[in-house]
DNA sequence: CGAGCTTTTGAACGCAGTCAACAATTGTGG
DNA sequence: CCACAATTGTTGACTGCGTTCAAAAGCTCG
């Protein structure tokens, strides 16, 4: 429950004062916020829909999912989150789930309850305005998705999907030269792009050939980032990345 | 500017009082907003994607969507919003536009200034939570579409989305026997669906011929909500329309 | 080293897109 | 109120991106 420099908290105060500068006072305020770090293997529910949890859940190590699945049992999933993502964040006032959260690869997580949470965004509005912003950050990602799915064919859909996971693991120091450890499965990359598996292998062969990607276990390697972005029309403008005020 | 029964503050105040009762000092407090009424045309934008908005945008009367455009110009609608909806809200918190918004058919809007939604905000953080609330239920809703458009077919999704309509409308009076006005086009409907105008059109055929809908002019009558419901799997909870507290 | 995933490959099929023309409806100006 | 323009809706024929099914090949890990 100590936070220290490697802790959740320090974590949560980095990502949030990145968006916009917080106060000494407002950095103890989150230091001061208690968090159950858990470990948890893969492909593990966290929440389901229908739940009505006490908590959210900060991630910690590891890649979660937010899904879906039809009546027909088709899954698709609607986000991947990262380190300090907090995937369940809605439901500090969403009472009822309405998705399901599960880790892809194993993971590191803390638990917060909504209490703690309510607390200090009460006491503190900027920390309320910068959690806010970050699910409004969440439905922007839902919303350039929504094009990719609707209105872009597979080979720009995947590429658009590995620009975005380059972006955001850069973002948290998970890249290095053009390298990034991607732990997801084909059938997962196809639930997340609306496709199926079968042919997310013949897109990502499709991709290797043109030199866009190289794999190597569970390593990606984008030896030629601007065509990558090409490829998939890609503009990182709706992660919201810059911070408030740069132009 | 005078906030009258049938003022935008008004229907403000409705909508957020439905969500969880304000008391007679937070109402006071958002009929004090100012707002500025303006009535647009169809098919006209009201932000586009990359402004730095001011203001966000009340929708008073009319139907508007959130779009986007891939590079080669095809167009995703990510919502439909109806009156009550502030379709811009992220903007409080986002600098710069994701994604544009235009009137579908005739609109009044309400603008209302950053600066006295961010004051409210700041004085009145259960006001603060509702707005938060509303973005949340925006984004719950992208949730759904994602599900809707990566993993159902086209007569499911349609009528999923006719079901969005049903019951948004009705949660705003604008539904009498099963009967509401939709002044959409088949086009706004493909773009929406992630579909061809052209398989809207045959798909709204089935639907006519297997009785889940009928049309007259902009009108559309759902004679049997239950088999609708049953044929675009749709279950309401991620519209998140219940009173908090409810079971 | 074998069990269980995950990836890869091939073949047949089908949902939905595209293109193009035409019909119906709505809107507009004279 | 009518004539014409513009938009919206409808239909048919052809095409193709991506699915499904099934089987084989590669990996990973106890």
């Amino acid at each position: 429950m100590i936070a220290g420099p490697h802790s959740p908290q320090a974590l949560m105060i980095r990502k949030l004062d990145s968006i916009f500068p917080l106060s000494e006072e407002e950095r103890q305020a989150l230091r001061d916020v208690p968090v159950q770090v858990t470990v948890l293997k893969a492909d593990q529910d966290v929440v389901r829909i229908g739940d009505r949890p006490s908590q959210c859940c900060l991630l910690l190590e590891g890649i979660t999912q937010v899904y879906k699945l039809t009546t027909e049992g088709k899954r698709q999933i609607m986000a991947f989150h990262v380190p300090g993502d907090i995937p369940d964040l809605q439901s500090l006032h969403l009472e009822v789930m309405d998705n399901s959260v599960a880790t892809i690869s194993p993971c590191t997580v803390g638990f917060i309850q909504h209490e703690h949470m309510r607390r200090v965004c009460e006491r503190h509005p900027r920390i309320a305005a910068a959690f806010w912003r970050e699910t409004l950050v969440d439905a922007s990602i839902f919303r350039e998705w929504l094009l990719n799915v609707g209105r872009r064919e597979a080979y720009t859909r995947l590429a658009h999907l590995l620009c975005e996971f380059l972006v955001r693991l850069k973002a948290v120091g998970l890249v290095e030269d053009d390298t990034f450890d991607l732990p997801i499965t084909q059938v997962e990359l196809a639930d997340a792009i609306g496709t199926s598996n079968v042919h997310v292998n013949r897109v990502l062969q499709a991709m290797r050939a043109n030199g866009l990607v190289q794999t190597r276990g569970t390593q990606l390697i984008v030896p030629d980032w601007e065509r990558l972005k090409e490829a998939g029309e890609f503009d990182p403008l709706y992660l919201h990345l810059e911070r408030e005020g740069d132009a």
